[in-house]
DNA sequence: CTACACCCTGTAGCGACTACAGACGCAAGC
DNA sequence: GCTTGCGTCTGTAGTCGCTACAGGGTGTAG
């Protein structure tokens, strides 16, 4: 009968697409659980690691900050599931994700003004240099 | 006469709104001269260093990496100043942001989408930790 | 048995700062 | 002239989220 089926590092990199380096990162910073080791001293992960990978994957990917993630870990390891923080978590991140939008789009629209104003041009004077030297 | 009136790096500092820590750091990185020195040892600014520290800063604003910085400074300072090259960058610099605010517009419409399906009560199952563990 | 891919630890690097520790400079008050 | 107290100096280490080595050990297929 199938025992439990382990693998090493490597596969369980390339089943998350998580980095080999960056696997053994999080397991530093907390994030994944010491693993089992083979008598040679090599990592050794089952299933639940690489769903908890790819859960950590997930939330990098939707800009969740290690600290963040921590935290959503902990909520669902303790099983003291109050959806409640876990809401506050991803409301708050929201709000900051909407503000990093915003600051862009004012950037944006600095930017493609100057870059409108600025003609392609070899002129004596570049209006996109002397923008940015003004002062306000 | 008023003679070159210079200051040390904490007037800089307050004229410019950048921290002094970050203003030798500036220095150390290459993107301010090496001031002169008073006899004890203290860095002399004038004004041509808080216009260029206003530059950097308006830069940054902009969200330029101090690598593109540099790059514009050295276009100013050669006064080789082709327009071209500074277009280039500021084009290729929008471009960089315009791609962010599409990441984090889709991270926003993910996020969202969770965050309305999450009921703020208190759960046995949290459907917002659920679709982060879903795999794709 | 050898070759080779894989894995191990520990350390250093990135970018853009920020935060010290411990020493020295400088001006004003007494 | 001496003390007080702030400003400044250098050098180093920390932050975040990785990534990239060096220099060794492990596991396995031919």
């Amino acid at each position: 009968m199938a025992v439990f089926d382990t693998f090493p590092i490597g596969v369980l990199s390339d089943r998350s697409g998580v980095n080999i380096e960056t696997v053994r990162y999080y397991e530093r910073a907390g994030l994944l659980p010491k693993p089992a080791r083979s008598a040679g001293g090599y990592r050794l992960y089952g299933a639940s690691d690489a769903e908890r990978l790819s859960f950590i994957r997930r939330a990098r990917d939707l800009g969740f900050s290690l600290d963040e993630i921590r935290r959503l870990l902990d909520l669902a390891d303790r099983k003291s599931r109050s959806c409640n923080h876990v809401h506050t978590i991803a409301v708050e991140h929201l709000a900051e994700i909407r503000a990093k939008i915003g600051d862009l789009q004012r950037m944006e629209r600095v930017l493609a003004k100057m870059v409108k104003a600025c003609a392609q041009g070899t002129m004596p004077a570049c209006p996109l240099l002397e923008t940015l030297a003004q002062s306000r």
